[in-house]
Parts: C-alpha cells; sequence; structure tokens
DNA sequence: CATGAATGAGATTTCATTCAT
DNA sequence: GATGAATGAAATCTCATTCAT
C-alpha cells in the first residue's frame, strides 16, 4: 500500500472514530506510519483531506451501486436495485458510509464543487422523474421523493447495524422495508 | 434577558452559523455582550455548554409537543398531531431545530446521560408499542418505526423550509405527506 | 512596565539582532517574561508587531526631532538642526534606527499606509520645496533633495557608530559633513 | 544554459520579488525547471545560494565597472567613470542591483568572508587615499568618503528608476548629480 | 549527475480555561 | 457575581534538506 493510500486508510478511522475536529492531522500521521509533513504532500489542507476522502468513498459507493444496477426497463427493479445496492455496501462498508454520512452534515458539504455534487445526484433524479411521468411515482417534487429515499436507507442501516442481525434476517428486513417505502411514494 | 439567556442566545446562533468548533466561547461571550469568563460561570466548559443547550432545546421541542397533543382515545390522531407539531415547532424555530439536529449527528450526543435520552423516547415508543400490540401498525420492531417516523419529519422539515411555501401550502404538504407514512407503516 | 511594553522591548531587541525571520514569536514571549498567546492578545499577528513597532519608534523619531526644532525663519538652520537631532537620536538609539533601517529595506514598509507614510514625509518636502523656491536649494526635484537627505543621515550614523569616537569629535564631524551636504545641494 | 545558471537566474528572479525568507527552496527548483534536490547538488544549504548569488552579482558589477574604467592619470575621470559606469550597470540591470542592495541590508553581510569584502573595496579606497594625499579631496577618513560615494550611487539609482526618464535625462541628471557629489567631497 | 518523495523540526496562531481584582 | 488579561497546550502547515533510485 503506498503512502497516500496509508494517510487515506488512517484518516477514515480516525474521522469516524472522532470527529473531524477532533483528529489531529498529526495523528493521522502517526497512525498511518508517516512523518507529518507527508501528509501535505498528499493533500494541500485538512480541508482538502477531508474533500477528497468524501469525493474518494462517495465514487466507491456510486460506483458500487451503478455495477450492480443492470439496465432495466423496469423502473421499481432499477429503483430497489439501487436502493438495496447502497445499503449491502454501507452494511459491507460502515466506517465509509458513516464517513459520508458526518461529512454530508458537516459544513465541508458546501465546499464541494456542486458540479460533482449534481453529477451524482442527477441520473438518480432523472429516474424518479421518468416513473412520475409514466404514472408509477405519485406526483411529487422528484427532489422530495429524493429526499424519502435517501433517508430511508440511512434509517435502514441504522437499524440493521444497531441489531445484530444475521445476514439472511438483514435481507429480509431490507426486503421489506423496502417494500413499504415503494408503497409510500406510488 | 439576563446573562444566562443572552449566552444560550448567542450561543444558539453562533453553534448553528458556524458549527461547534467553529465558533470561540470568546466569540460567544462577545455576542452576547458578557465578559469571556462570565460564560464560565454558568456552564463549566464548552462541551456543557453545548449539551446543556440541546437538552434546553430538545425540551422545549418535547414541552411544546405533548401541551398540543390532546389525550385521545384515536391513536392515528395522537400519532398524527405529535408529529404535525413538532414540525410547526421546526418551522417556526428552525435555528433551534437546526442545532438539535446538528448535535444528533455530532459525537456529543454520546456524552448525554442515557437517562435523559430514554426518559424522552420512551413515551412516543410506548405509544407506537400499543399500536403495534392493536394491530393498528404493522407488526415491526417498535424503535425502527420511531427511527422512521422521526427522519420522515426531519424529510419534511428539510423540503418545506428548502422550498418557500406559503403557510396553507405548508399545512397541505404537510397533511399529505403524513398520510403517506401513515400509510407506510399501518 | 507592562506586558505591551514587555513585549515590544524584547521584539525590537531580537529583531535588530536576527531579523524579522530570525526571530521567532515564541523567543520574543520568552523573553519578554509572557506567555507565548499573550503576545498575541497585543499584537493579531507577527507582522502587526513588526508594523506597530515600526511606527511606534518612527513616531518617537519624528516626535524627537520636531520637539528639537525651533521654528526659524532661516531654512538653513531649520534644516540643520532636523538633520543633527535626527543623527543625535540614532547615536542615542541605535538599536531603534537599526530597526527603522531593517524595516525601511524590508517588504513589510508596502504594509503600511500610505497616509502614515506621507504625514511624516510631507513637512520635510515642504520645507525644502519652499527653499527650493527662496533659492536657497538648487532648482532639484524636492524628494531628491529629501533621499539626499536622509540617506546622508544614514552614512554619518554608519560612519560615527563604526568609529568610537568621543562626543566632541562626534559632533564635529557630524557638523563638518553637515556643511558638506549643504554645499552640495546649495 | 546549464542547470546551476538556471538556478541562479530563477533564484535571483524570486529573491528579489519575494525576499530571502519568502522564497523558498522548492519554488526556485520548479521556477528553474529542475528538481528539488538538483538545487543542493549546486549549493549545499540555502544560505550557500544567497551568498554565492551575492559574490557573483557583485563581480560581475565589479568587473563592468574595471573594464570600462580606463587606467587615467586625472583621478576625478577615474572616480567619475566608476561612478558613472555603476550606475549604468545597475539601470541595465535592475534586478540584480537590487538584489545587492538586499543582501547589504541583510544578515547575510556579515557571512561573507572579510577577504572578500576587503578585496572589492580597497582598490577604491586606495583610489580617494591617493586622491586626498594628492589634495585633490578634502581630508577625511577614506571610509568615509567610499561610504558617501556609494551611498550616492544608491540614490541616484533610486531616483533615476522612480521616474520614468528618457536615456538622455538619465545621463544628465547623472552627470548633474555626480558634479553635485564632486563638489562636496573635494 | 538528477530526481522528487519523504522527513521532522519548528513557526505561527488559536482558544478553552483560570484567577486576581 | 462579573471581569478580562493571561496562560500554554495543541493544532495546522512550511520548508530546508536528505537519500534511495
Amino acid at each position: 500500500m503506498d503512502k497516500r493510500d496509508l494517510i487515506i486508510s488512517a484518516a477514515l478511522k480516525l474521522f469516524v472514530n472522532n470527529g473531524f475536529h477532533g483528529t489531529a492531522t498529526s495523528k493521522i500521521a502517526q497512525e498511518a506510519g508517516v512523518a507529518n509533513g507527508t501528509l501535505f504532500q498528499y493533500f494541500k489542507t485538512k480541508d482538502e483531506l477531508i474533500i477528497a476522502l468524501y469525493i474518494h468513498f462517495k465514487d466507491e459507493l456510486v460506483e458500487y451501486v451503478s455495477r450492480n444496477t443492470a439496465e432495466n426497463a423496469d423502473i421499481k427493479e432499477t429503483i430497489k436495485t439501487q436502493v438495496l445496492s447502497s445499503l449491502f455496501w454501507a452494511i459491507d462498508n460502515p466506517t465509509k458510509f458513516r464517513f459520508i454520512q458526518q461529512f454530508h452534515t458537516s459544513p465541508y458539504i458546501g465546499q464541494v464543487e456542486q458540479d460533482i455534487l449534481n453529477k451524482q445526484v442527477e441520473p438518480h433524479l432523472a429516474l424518479i422523474q421518468k416513473a412520475i411521468k409514466q404514472g408509477i411515482i405519485k406526483p411529487m417534487p422528484a427532489d422530495l421523493v429524493y429526499l424519502l429515499i435517501t433517508n430511508q436507507v440511512f434509517c435502514f442501516y441504522l437499524f440493521v447495524t444497531s441489531k445484530k442481525l444475521s445476514k439472511a434476517k438483514q435481507h429480509e428486513t431490507i426486503e421489506t422495508t423496502f417494500e413499504m417505502l415503494w408503497d409510500m411514494i406510488t
């Protein structure tokens, strides 16, 4: 593993455990096993590190979801696969997922270029809009629907990880709650 | 307004605008118009101030909701009133509500005694459990239902405040979305 | 002596001995016998400290010169008194004078508000212009004359301090060289 | 141009624009288009680079002046030619000249071996002493005369470059001011 | 010779907290 | 109770210099 990756791993772990502010850059370097200054060769500032981490892991999630989403005529199936694969990724990568959540509710989100954020959100909004036009989803603002779905994903995640469920039970809960969500918006 | 209240108001405003870490205690004192040291007469540490603020405003919300909830035989009506009055309070007190959200997603939440958190949540869980026993709400863990409801409230809040809706339109959206939520869990 | 003055004294000494860059703020605090942070209560940044020092000592010099310059019909006498009292001040306050020189040849000079610089220079330029109009000083740009005079003062200072002359010999040299300067520009 | 020269050019430019302290060695390497470490192959330390630059350009000036100074029986002519050619070199090489000035007023000057400084100054001092013995220059310490002359050169340089004079006007001013200087010391 | 990643000492600055008045 | 000057630990970031390739 090269030093950049060592730093990213160390930063992820410490930020999630102690928060952005509670984590000194020197602790990250120490945890990564590199010198203090090395961190700043890869990331000009602590802020840049935090934002780079977000983009890094968010891309990983987006990429995972799109890899697992077959292009499908059935919109419900498509959305379901996306929700489920988000959740599975979150369950398999809890630290990364919590980092993303932490970032979303922090002031740093305002420092990410709008372009980057849009590029991740737009495909989903487009899909929702299509579903609304086809009368599949109730007539509502697409961004409200998106908000409801992503929050639901977060709820599921919290619930599933707070109970120590077996993989089978996890899948069952997720299936059930997705159907509830779908009933709600259709 | 006595100095304690001046400090609380100033802290609320600054914490919401600049975050916990982005707000120095000296700025709070300045904004409150009191001396640097005075803050520490009322709150032993900055952390204690933050936690006291959370308990203060959370109590205000809980108190408002319970004041507006008539003891009612109809469980749906009871829950609906609670959800709606939470939302109305949030819309009328956006700064306080955002403070509460900010606190919930911060590491400080771990410093609040479990007792205090339980005391606020238990009545709601009890109500949900009752509704499940009566077959009104689908058979699910009560805490998942609670999670779904509170997150929904937060979603609605985000949506209602992001669009500048008229009071009438706000009420309409809230009514509609509550019915959707209710359909989902029943 | 209050802490502000202690800091000023310590900073003066260290800056002159080691240069602006060669002097760490922590060394200044140490030399002044105050805590690290105390320095930054009085001066927001190291730059502000350096600039404040300049204005402080330059004012002291200007004030000294004007206190010692009798309003005099005879322009030569006036200028001579100014030059001589500048020199005497420099000889009595070599550290402060060297600080001023150091500052003048540093990039910090660009950070001093033009107003402040003008206020110090203008009276002298006006006097020179008057002398030129009256035909006392050769027709030349007033700022060139000013430049020549101030540089001469600096030369004298360097010379007088490099040799360890007696007070009497000092005065003699200064008198002679001023006459040379005066011959040059008249 | 070989790498050593590239480094020298880059360093000159950056030191004059940003000061010694304001210029990181990495910036110099970057500007020169060489690797970070390459700089240290040619100059053991940053200080050594700065001092080498000074000796380099000062030699260039000295060499230029002596090349333009015909051995001449007439001492006034000799000195005049030296002063004028110094000035012309300064006007043609403002960056190098400003570097030399910057160096003279920096603590680095103390790090140059006295031998080197003497070797540059002594011929001039000898000439001045000869002029004093012949009664051409007033009886004064030779080093004071030298100080006066070099400072005058610096004054002229400042003046000539601050006004945007034509070449012709430049020469005229220089001629006039030299005569003034000469009157002063003779 | 040339490279540039890595180093780590050190510099400036912030800020929660104390305490004499 | 109220004050605010003083504290000093700690945080971020810079940069001259080294050395394995």
